[in-house]
DNA sequence: GTATATTGCGTAGCAAGCTACATTTTTATT
DNA sequence: AATAAAAATGTAGCTTGCTACGCAATATAC
């Protein structure tokens, strides 16, 4: 049994995740609901799915399946773009952009609390050593849909 | 938007989670189900499945759902501890204990992958730095179940 | 200008994570 | 010994992740 920096990867995510959706239960968020929630409300201009995907890296349906929750609980709506229709605008409603604050708070100050004890170096190395492992899985953000078939 | 070491872990993690999946797909293994075996596998004695949830820091449902399909599959055998009866041994079948080799070389391969351009120094810190990170999140692996319910 | 790709999204169905509750067995109280 | 508490597991039902398939709208080919 080695270090296993997969099994501790998983286990810090756990740990962001659990303690994301503690914190954010009053407001009815879940954590990935949360973050895309502070996606939606920090963007200029209203995103469409795709654009989620891309960000956070998830496939359609995952995305699919977060917005609609959103939309049932009030906190966006969409409705699709005049000029493509294929796209569905999404845009915080009321509720959301209430929350905005509290939300990008929360994320805040969790990712504050992870890193608390490091130095600032430390912190920079942290962040430099997470990305070049993605990198070498081989998950540049926009290259994620190929496979190869070798079987006829 | 800051660094968000908490979205990184989960991008590796989702990294991780999707190699080990492509690689064990030909024999009809998820990546959390070969994490599993090879952690039933490599013990002394048969666990039973409380000690997986606190090697994999997993609830027991969750642990329970997929002992459950790698029963069915027939890489492992439950039956009920004679001594505590509370308890169920796991047990790898001929069919778990034939894999045992590859998946562990599949395991090794992925995670020496990601770490591939990394110094020794720099392994090192990496895996420092996610258990401290993990700590400072609050996630001893043995305490898990405590909440306060502050409500009346 | 019609035919074909491509793109964006929906749905179905599964695995894996969780909480909450129930059940059984063991341990501790008294 | 009878009762209460704790421990190990089971089950129900949810969210979040995925693949695979299908459909409508746009873009490209010819």
């Amino acid at each position: 049994m080695r270090t296993h920096y997969g099994h501790l990867a998983r286990i810090l995510h756990a740990c962001t995740d659990q303690t994301m959706t503690a914190a954010l239960a009053e407001m009815e968020l879940t954590a990935a609901q949360s973050h895309i929630m502070a996606y939606i409300t920090h963007r200029d201009n209203p995103p469409c799915p795709r654009d989620i995907e891309e960000a956070f890296q998830l496939t359609h349906p995952t995305v699919s399946g977060i917005l609609s929750r959103l939309e049932q609980k009030g906190f966006i709506q969409m409705r699709p773009d005049a000029e493509d229709r294929r796209c569905k605008r999404i845009y915080a409603a009321e509720k959301g952009m209430e929350l905005d604050e509290m939300m990008r708070h929360t994320i805040q100050s969790m990712e504050e609390k992870m890193v608390q004890n490091f130095t600032e170096e430390e912190k920079a190395q942290f962040a430099d050593l997470l990305r070049r492992a993605i990198a070498n899985m081989g998950a540049d953000p926009c290259k994620r849909k190929h496979k190869e078939e070798s079987e006829t």
